[in-house]
DNA sequence: TCATATCTTGACCAGATCGTCAACTTTTTC
DNA sequence: GAAAAAGTTGACGATCTGGTCAAGATATGA
């Protein structure tokens, strides 16, 4: 767990790196919480146990951190759509990718929540690359739900509002966790909860989808 | 199209209407772009075309506003849910909801983006009776799903999960309307794009929850 | 007509906000 | 160990915020 041995000239910019850490990880919680508008940079500040003006020196504005957390979450989500490729079985890809996003909503909470107040404001902190980025990696990737359609596999059914339907899906419960907890009439979400999501979404999408489950196919 | 006309004593409070009217049509627009607290009062004035003081006068707070719309929204999606009764054919009546609601969250979109905002910001102004009132209409209807599944009508799959399918589905479009436009490629979502969303989500859902079309079974 | 209720509005307040700055301390480098 | 670089920080300014108020304008009803 040692930090990298071929860092830079500077033992690696310790505090510089220590603290900015400190604060993006206050940042999205508040963020997360409060959306830009509501987020104060005191309030970052102290949560991460800073002055203000220190805050300052290692981000020039509020953007400059709000941006820097909406820049990585746009990067891990292309891990999770690695899961789809187009030589695997389709039933074993849709259902490791559902699981795959899922997870990720769960353990990055915070940040799917930044990520949806921003979708939900227009996208005025996602740059022309963050969006060019987005469409690309989606359309790339529709086109193994066309290979698939093709060969049989599946049904012909619209690539992109299938991605957008397991968009909408696997990010629901991580975005708006209080409606989802409110209708299973618990308190909080659990990983139970999610693990059951994961599997009726599954079952429905593969299903709807005219998939047949390899383990139906195979393995009886 | 005149208002009524058995109004109350005073020719139904013509001012007060009318301006509470502007000044909630204006909120409505800015608390969608910037969320609650992004909102001043000051613009919501300017766009209403009324001075600030004067909204004060028709509402004693910014709470007082938010919570005004949140609270007709929540109505409103009652009717929507009115299309789920055990007695309609599956096919029809979980179509016609998801028509409904898709159709309902385009042309309320500022609407529902100010509740998508106030779920992911975990429901601080959602009133102890809201949440208690989607809870029990929720419950409810999923007795409805139940009831289906035992009479054959379709797979067995776990109702709550099942509404919040398509919850975040029906919703997705109208919340997260510039991650669907760049998906879709184009500028702007339509109603045609609406429709076509409606088309897929109620394929694949039927599909998947093993319910069949009534046009194949009795028409063909 | 006149009194009463409703409506309008400019001015104001106290507090919070973002972002700056210049002086200070610590760490690194040679 | 001294010079340079990096990091720290309290105080400050300009602006904006939600919300108040009191004085005036307008509408209503008898």
């Amino acid at each position: 767990m040692k930090k990298k041995q071929d860092a830079p000239p500077t033992p690696e910019n310790r505090i510089r790196a220590r603290n900015k850490a400190k604060i993006l990880s206050a940042a999205v919680r508040i963020f997360a919480a409060k959306g830009f508008d509501g987020t104060s940079i005191a309030e970052i500040a102290n949560l991460a146990g800073l002055p203000k003006a220190n805050v300052y020196y290692y981000f020039k504005t509020k953007q400059a951190i709000y941006r820097t957390i909406i820049a990585g979450l746009i990067l891990e989500w292309d891990k999770a759509l690695a899961h789809l490729t187009e030589e695997r079985h389709p039933a074993d890809a849709l259902a490791d990718y559902i699981r795959a996003k899922l997870d990720f909503s769960r353990r990055h909470q915070l940040e799917s929540k930044m990520f949806a107040n921003e979708a939900v404001h227009g996208g005025r902190f996602l740059s022309r690359r963050d969006r060019a980025h987005m469409q690309a990696i989606t359309v790339e990737k529709a086109k193994i739900f066309k290979a698939w359609a093709k060969a049989g596999k599946m049904d012909p059914v619209d690539p992109m509002h299938l991605f957008i339907m397991l968009w909408a899906t696997t990010q629901f419960y991580a975005d708006s966790d209080i409606l989802a907890a409110n209708a299973l009439e618990t308190r909080r979400l659990g990983a139970r909860d999610f693990d059951k999501a994961a599997e009726v979404i599954i079952a429905v999408i593969l299903k709807g989808c005219g998939i047949r489950s390899r383990g139906i196919t195979r393995r009886s």
